[in-house]
DNA sequence: GCAGTGACTAGTA
DNA sequence: ATACTAGCCACTG
């Protein structure tokens, strides 16, 4: 079963899932865990194709800057914003997460040979 | 099949 | 600090 197309949004919405709340990660960090290293942009496409009322927390991954990512539609970004906010995570003045204070380390579960 | 696009990132200037 | 570049790869027209 090597065959990967068609299991990547899965495993990125699983891992997406293990955020816990008041964490964050980025796109690269859970390409990364998902077994995608280095396909960041495929993470914020699985999640830009999330239907609305998911219960996958998409508003926890954020970019390697500490920002919550522009989109098309206006307004979305204050909304992730409010919900990052509701579970405890705040916010510096330029408008950015502190990720060594909230980054959700997790241990790289990687499926070697064993 | 090819070119453009995107909720990205690391590097360089 | 900002601006631009190359690399990345699924999706779309």
């Amino acid at each position: 079963m090597g065959d990967r197309s068609g299991e990547r949004y899965p495993r990125i919405y699983a891992v997406v899932r293990r955020i816990p709340q008041g964490r964050v990660a980025t796109y690269g960090q859970v390409a990364a865990l998902a077994g995608f290293p280095g396909q960041a942009r495929q993470v914020g496409y699985a999640l830009h194709s999330l239907p609305e009322g998911t219960e996958v927390p998409w508003q926890r991954v954020i970019n390697a800057r500490g920002e919550v990512s522009l989109r098309s539609e206006a307004g979305w970004e204050r909304y992730q914003r409010h919900l990052l906010e509701e579970e405890g995570i705040v916010f510096n003045d330029s408008g950015r997460v502190d990720l060594d204070l909230y980054r959700w380390e997790a241990a790289l579960t990687t499926p070697r040979s064993r």
